[in-house]
RNA sequence: GGGGCUAUAGCUCAGUGGGAGAGCGCUUGACUCACAUUCAAGAGGCCACUGGUUCGAAACCAGUUAGCCCCACCA
């Protein structure tokens, strides 16, 4: 064969070609929303990863995710939004901040407010564009006009808006709560931010002698250090064991103060002694109970975590310094019954993993009540749709259940909390705009609260904040509610939940139609990334490497919604090799395309054409229906089949015969075919691996600029040849069943053989049509037909759709293996067809199954029966 | 304490009531003019267990077992 000049290498390079497209995309601004500017919008908000950070496998997933959604939808024709951003991630960037500060041995403190947001903005630039970077080079089609960031102007309009509102509807209230504090974040969090371990501790059993003398109470406690700050103690009211004891008063040993017993219904009658110690000020249940028997609330932690000036001659010592001479001391008085061991949840900070101590102090709250029933109606309604629908049955647990949410945090990187408070007659005002006079006594001594908000507050608005409320923007205006989220199911509480009674509040409508959930990326052991283990993998390393394609589409081929999926460094080398396989199909194709006119010779499809293209069909058919209900895994797989398999190791070679051989017309079909099944089949594939279909189609004869903005097929308006597809499948049938004979009969893969086939004059006339299928395909010398008793008897034999298949190899064959080859069919033959056969006596069968069911057991039965009958005979000849 | 997920080939996983699938690994053969990042052939499954629904269940329902996860104020 002459060799033609291509421009491609025999391997795919994707470093070569991944950011020349996507500067190319950028540059002729295809991510725009206005791109198709007639078309039905479509918008997904991201799910802005915080700033400090660097992005791990689990965004990686979550950008491919909404990459392919876009993609698609972009190709479909909708006006098409992805609008980035990133989140300022109050705790997280300051503590890094903070780290940066102590290192040039400085604190926020010792610069000030001002300073150190300079540095924290100066960090955020730094780390933006890292962020940007890496989404960006695993293809990712989002609008950078429209980019955002929590703490931009916009945003912070946002914020003060919603907050200015539901202030003024008393949902946002402040109050002294007791509240979980980090001593190592050294600010409070919410309750969903608190971890709740499992941790080895002890149980110790503590006396507390009544104040008259009479014998002792006994509490069990896994916090001694807290008794310090005891202000009673409480029992079950219907406990026999102290219904004589309620009202008396104990002496709380070391601090010699005298406390109540009291009797609460909180108490669990089984659990230690029946008995607990009540700590207003140091446990939430405590709390609660001190509130309704009007306790005082002795706080001796600090937050510094260490114990405070009310614990006495324990002040100053850290938690558990205090725990072990507390209990020491005990010890000695004889105060302390026993220790057990115990396992109990500790509440620890999820950033730090600090354990939280719960302490009272003045926080602003949103009375969740009132926001969560909308909220839970939206869900319930359909508003908004989780896919898979199981989450919305967790987000309305969740929601049902949910407490009022502490937002005030005691940072500085972040929305400052717009209330002032006047110096001079103690107002609080909350306005719009900042105040300057007090409007009660027209002081102009007003202070700002110095806290900031929980991050979670603005990521809240996000879905509209972003599309420029509460502005009234055209933005806004056309894609909100927007039409999908997509983010994992560990975040459904934090954000999803928070974004959805927000939209309510303040849009009136829920903020997105879906909510697509995915998994979590997990090691190739199953477990979860983090740094600490040391598992996590840079999405870039792979991109560098295999190339953002390959990322791709190991993260979604195979992936289900709302499953986790591991991730292996082999998959990658299955990826990388799909796409070399692509780019080697796109060789063959341009190596062997003429020049010709498009309609220089009229077209003679075949029946492999009429075959591949029918599949092409229906593959584009599945794909986009797969891609309609978020089964991006299952597009994929049915592409990736179609592709490799069918296309490549059948297609391709079935061409090859008329490409090389055949007449102008019949070359030019073969081309056509060719070329438009490989431009669709990129096309397909176009929204899972954009750089390498972009590359490829535009060398392949094209219309349009991009594949980009080709349309999505879809299957509408292309032909089907039903009858040519089965009939060109059964022709495959026929070869592989040689393919199966020569293997079995050790005949070397490179040398010819002839091949005898029997069967009616229909299939004759199509397997003869197909001949130069099977001398290459089956790699058979010379095709025969038989009728009658005319077979070959020295000859290996299988049967396959009514087509006697013979391999006559007198002298080669070995006549014990062909025996107990024919035997082992034959048995497995007879099994099926009895399974059959028993299936079709069944009159219930008969009368209820649909009858297209019964047609076609019936067509398998008269197969198998006219099978298993070639095979017996075949078997006669040797004995 | 409540809720959820998972259980399919040696491994990782798809499977949407009607012939058990893929990739990797394994065995055998092939440097065939797009591709050895390839091709061909093969071995390998009581679809966790027990019931139920159904003409028909890997799939739907109930229970059991094992593993994982989430929520929850039990000292």
């Amino acid at each position: 064969m002459e060799e033609k000049n291509t421009p491609l290498a025999t391997v795919y390079q994707p470093q070569d070609v991944e950011q020349k497209w996507y500067a190319y995309w950028l540059e002729k601004g295809y991510f725009s929303c206005d791109i198709n500017p007639d078309g039905e919008p479509f918008c997904i908000v991201m799910p802005p990863p915080n700033v400090t950070g660097q992005l791990h496998m689990g965004h990686a997933l979550d950008a491919t995710m909404q990459d392919v959604l876009t993609r698609f939808r972009r190709m479909q024709g909708r006006r098409t939004l992805w609008l980035p951003g990133t989140d300022h991630a109050g705790i997280a960037t300051q503590a890094k901040v903070e780290e940066a500060l102590a290192k040039e041995g400085l604190s926020r403190q010792e610069i000030g407010r001002e300073a150190f947001l300079e540095k924290a903005w100066d960090w955020k630039h730094r780390y933006h564009g890292r962020i940007v970077k890496q989404l960006q080079m695993m293809g990712s089609s989002c609008d950078w006009d429209h980019e955002r960031f929590t703490l931009d102007e916009g945003c912070s309009a946002a914020v003060r808006e919603t907050f200015v509102e539901l202030y003024e509807k008393g949902l946002i209230y402040r109050g002294s709560y007791i509240t979980n504090w980090c001593s190592h974040c050294q600010t409070t969090i919410s309750d969903i931010e608190v971890e709740h371990n499992q941790r080895a501790g002890h149980l110790w059993y503590l006396r507390y002698p009544y104040a008259d003398g009479s014998g002792y109470v006994v509490v069990a406690t896994t916090r001694p250090e807290t008794l310090l700050g005891d202000a009673a103690v409480a029992v079950h009211p219907e406990d026999e064991r102290y219904r004589d004891k309620v009202g008396k008063t104990v002496i709380l040993p070391v601090m010699q103060r005298e406390i109540p017993v009291i009797a609460d219904e909180y108490c669990d009658m089984e659990f230690g002694t029946g008995a607990v110690k009540i700590t207003p000020a140091h446990d939430p249940n405590d709390f609660e109970i001190g509130l309704r028997h009007h306790l005082p609330q002795i706080t001796v932690i600090g937050k510094d975590g260490r114990m405070n000036e009310n614990a006495g001659k324990y002040a100053g010592m850290t938690l558990l310094e205090c725990r072990e001479k507390l209990v020491e001391e005990f010890r000695s008085l004889g105060l302390l019954e026993r220790v057990e061991d115990l396992e109990h949840a500790v509440g620890e900070c999820y950033r730090c993993g600090t354990p939280i101590e719960p302490l009272i102090s003045p926080q602003w709250f949103v009375k969740m009540a009132p926001l969560a029933a909308p909220a839970i109606e939206a869900v319930r309604s359909g508003e908004t749709r989780f896919v898979p629908a199981r989450f919305a049955r967790t987000y309305t647990n969740w929601m049902e259940n949910i407490r009022d949410w502490c937002i005030s945090r005691q940072l500085w990187w972040g929305h400052r909390i717009p209330v002032w408070y006047c110096q001079d007659c103690g107002e609080q005002i909350c306005t719009r705009e900042d105040p300057v006079v007090c409007p009660k006594c027209g002081s102009k001594r007003l202070e700002q609260d110095p806290d900031v908000l929980d991050t979670w507050f603005s990521s809240a608005l996000w879905p509209f904040s972003t599309l420029g409320w509460p502005e009234k923007t055209k933005l806004l205006e056309e894609f909100y509610p927007t039409s999908v989220l997509v983010t994992a199911y560990d975040i459904i509480f934090f954000w999803v939940a928070r974004m959805i009674f927000s939209g309510m509040e303040q849009m009136g409508r829920a903020p997105f139609h879906d909510v697509f959930i995915h998994g979590l990326v997990r090691d190739d052991q199953g477990r979860k990334m983090s740094k600490s283990l040391g598992n996590g993998i840079d999405p870039l390393e792979i991109v560098n490497q295999y190339g953002a394609d390959s990322l791709r589409f190991t993260l979604t081929m195979g992936n289900s919604p709302g499953n986790d999926m591991r991730f292996q460094w082999e998959r990658l080398e299955g990826a990388r090799n799909f796409m070399n396989k692509i780019w080697n199909a796109s060789r063959f194709t341009l190596m062997n395309l003429s020049d010709d006119q498009p309609d220089a010779y009229p077209l003679q499809l075949t029946l492999a054409d009429q075959w591949v293209l029918t599949r092409l069909a229906r593959v584009c058919a599945e794909a986009s229906a797969n891609l309609e209900k978020y089964e991006v895994g299952e597009a994929l797989r049915a592409i990736y089949d179609f592709a490799w398999d069918e296309f490549c190791d059948w297609y391709v070679e079935m061409a090859k015969h008329r490409l090389y051989q055949g007449s102008p017309a019949e070359k030019h079909t073969a081309q056509h075919v060719l070329c438009v099944t490989l431009r669709t089949i990129l096309e397909l594939l176009h929204p899972f691996a954009p750089f390498i279909t972009e590359e490829l189609w535009q060398q392949l004869p094209h219309q349009g600029e991009t594949i980009m903005l080709a349309r999505y097929p879809d299957g509408s308006g292309m032909t089907l040849y039903p009858e040519e597809e089965q009939r060109m499948q059964m022709v495959m049938e026929v070869i592989r069943s040689i393919r199966n004979l020569r293997a079995e009969m050790n005949v070397p893969m490179g040398k010819k053989a002839p091949v005898v086939l029997a069967c009616d004059a229909a299939a004759q006339a199509v397997l003869q049509e197909c001949e130069p299928y099977l001398l290459r395909l089956a790699q058979a010398a010379e095709l025969s037909f038989v009728t009658g008793g005319a077979a070959p008897d020295k000859a290996a034999k299988a049967h396959v759709r009514g087509v006697d298949i013979y391999l006559p190899l007198a002298g080669l064959i070995d006549l014990d293996k062909e025996i107990s080859r024919i035997e082992k069919e034959i048995a497995s033959t007879e099994n099926e067809l009895k399974r059959l056969a028993g299936k079709l006596a069944n009159a219930s069968f008969l009368a209820k199954a649909p009858a297209e069911v019964v047609e076609k057991e019936r067509a398998k039965e008269t197969e198998y029966q006219a099978k298993l009958d070639s095979l017996r005979k075949h078997l006669q000849l040797f004995r």
